[in-house]
DNA sequence: TTTACTTACCTCGGATAATTAGGTATGATG
DNA sequence: CATCATACCTAATTATCCGAGGTAAGTAAA
């Protein structure tokens, strides 16, 4: 399923400032495996986003380790996921409309 | 949200046999416009999902207007269908998991 | 010390999907 | 006669995703 990653993204950022192979990783641990968005997914969605003014970064020097480059969601990505949310709650409705709701 | 016009389409075909103007206008109908699917998306979508075998189509003339392609799901696209749904279920499940439930 | 693994970043190319913007034709309505 | 609604279609562009790479830092084992 395509074109919700920006939306889980930006959700994601909402509730702490993350970098990307963390994000990687929660995302896949977070959803038992079932959906893993993959760094070439992921990183070129990071860079829109910022070019998109959504989000921001600032690097963190590690101890041990690479340093990490974390992303912190702006006022307008927090208008923007809400905007996004919503639609999302729509699209889900009208689906299960259309589809039939069977709920497990 | 991009991925899932295929999986509508066959369940709308599965009630009934369809042609494609009146799944554009049935859809923006049934979904209160909230997202309409454009000609140029739905056409190409109609036929792969001929050419992988989901549906088969038939003329059928007016005594007014242009004549109308119905299509037609076949076994192959119901069971395609059945698995694509219990897909998408759970790709909601796990989306309302990592996003957050707010059901309005 | 060299090899391999994990963490952490990245890009490029191909495939798939959606949209935009057209085109064709029939028939009804003003 | 012009315009609108019905009904089909494609081509070019843009967006998105994934696979397959590559860089670099630090750790652990052989």
């Amino acid at each position: 399923m395509k074109g919700s990653t920006s939306l889980l993204v930006l959700q994601m950022l909402n509730d702490r400032d993350m970098y990307g192979y963390e994000l990687v990783k929660e995302m896949d641990q977070r959803s038992d495996h079932s959906f893993q968005v993959k760094e070439g997914t992921l990183y070129p969605a990071l860079h829109k986003l910022e070019k998109q003014g959504y989000v921001t970064h600032y690097w963190q020097e590690q101890e041990k380790g690479p340093a990490r480059k974390y992303y912190q969601v702006t006022p307008e990505g927090q208008a923007m996921l809400k905007e996004r949310t919503s639609e999302w709650h729509r699209y889900v409705q009208v689906m299960n409309k259309l589809i039939g709701k069977h709920e497990s």
